[in-house]
DNA sequence: CTCCAGGACA
DNA sequence: TGTCCTGGAG
């Protein structure tokens, strides 16, 4: 790690002029608006938040109306931007400010830490925003801004180097201007220190980045991953009858906690065995595959469409014995409950 | 199609 | 340290 030390005046000056200046969690400092964007945008990209941003804020105004919402209204908002666990963390993050914090969020990263879903980088945003506080974040981009700016070279899967990073993001922080500064990290990140073809002409600190030195900006970060994906095949039954269908909501904790999503079979010999216990017929529908973290998923969804006339005790039979929590939908009300985004799609494509 | 980025938490 | 999801890039 040589180099000159990138300079906090340089980035405060660029992100004034070439930075982002219009995202709408932007220029203003309340603390509910800037949290829930910062939530959004953990694991997520802006131009997706945008428009999931802008429903919450029109159905959930202030941090009291989202922390008085049924959990299924919040996970029905949050479908399909997946990581689902930030939607109930949000939530109950939204009572805890109200219970123990008298309605406000506190002012300090470190009061704001102790949140449910708010972690160390996540406080110190808000807290940079809002309250002007001098703590450094250290997300995603910013870890990929810094080690090529400073030719950090070790590993990140390890613990201690990752504390050796927050170091230096502390060590790098200005007297003042801490909102420019850190919106700068996040804009260099996200616009110009890219993860592939990084624009190194376009940046403030192209002159003493220590990876543009080497030639290989890409290098950087080092992080191994050791994690190998498992594969995992289930079969789902799309039960209609009619103009309804069945839900079952998943339980915590798990895969789409809380959500609404088809039965779940071990293997289509159990969805057809199932289906063959009652009437109509059963299909076979395209195959799905879904990756999550840790495995492959491949789903086979069967539909299974009740005639018309099926006797009523027929129905109770089977809704009786079907796997999981569930209750029939009606086209729309499915759409607009908490469904993960492969559900969403199958429950779409239905005619 | 395959590969992969991206925080918090138990 | 493994568990959580999705979409964008190539």
């Amino acid at each position: 790690m040589t180099g000159k030390r990138p300079s906090a005046a340089t980035l405060v000056a660029w992100q004034r002029t070439h930075g982002r200046h219009a995202l709408p969690w932007q220029r203003t400092r309340d603390p509910y608006r800037v949290w829930l964007s910062e939530i959004m945008l953990q694991q997520t990209q802006v131009a997706t938040v945008l428009g999931y941003y802008e429903r919450f804020l029109l159905r959930f105004p202030d941090v009291r109306s989202l922390a008085a919402a049924p959990q299924d209204e919040v996970l029905a908002l949050w479908s399909g931007l997946g990581y689902y666990s930030r939607a109930r963390n949000l939530h109950a993050c939204a009572r805890a400010v109200i219970e123990h914090h008298g309605g406000s969020f506190p002012n300090s990263s470190a009061a704001l830490a102790k949140l449910p879903g708010i972690g160390r980088s996540t406080a110190a945003a808000i807290a940079a925003f809002c309250f002007g506080e001098r703590t450094a974040i250290l997300d995603g981009n910013v870890k990929r801004v810094l080690t090529r700016a400073l030719g950090f070279g070790d590993d990140l899967a390890e613990a201690a180097h990752e504390r050796r990073l927050w170091q230096h993001a502390e060590a790098l922080l200005p007297k003042t201007g801490i909102e420019a500064y850190t919106q700068g990290l996040m804009d260099l990140g996200a616009t110009v220190c890219t993860v592939r073809r990084p624009a190194c002409d376009a940046c403030p600190w192209s002159n003493c980045c220590v990876a543009r030195a080497e030639g290989r900006p890409e290098a950087y970060p080092v992080k191994t991953r050791k994690l190998k994906r498992g594969r995992r095949e289930n079969s789902l039954l799309l039960l209609t009858s009619g103009a309804q269908l069945w839900l079952v909501q998943r339980p915590a904790p798990g895969v789409w906690a809380g959500l609404w999503s088809l039965p779940e079979f071990t293997g289509d010999e159990a969805v057809q065995a199932f289906a063959a216990q009652g009437p109509g017929r059963i299909e076979a529908l395209p195959h799905v595959h879904h990756v999550l973290t840790h495995f492959d998923w491949q789903l086979k969804p069967w539909h299974w469409q009740l005639p018309p006339r099926t006797a009523a005790a027929t129905r109770q039979r089977i809704e009786s014995a079907l796997p999981g929590d569930g209750r029939w939908f009606a086209r729309d009300e499915a759409l607009a409950a908490g469904l993960p985004a492969p559900v969403r799609r199958l429950i779409d494509q239905l005619a």
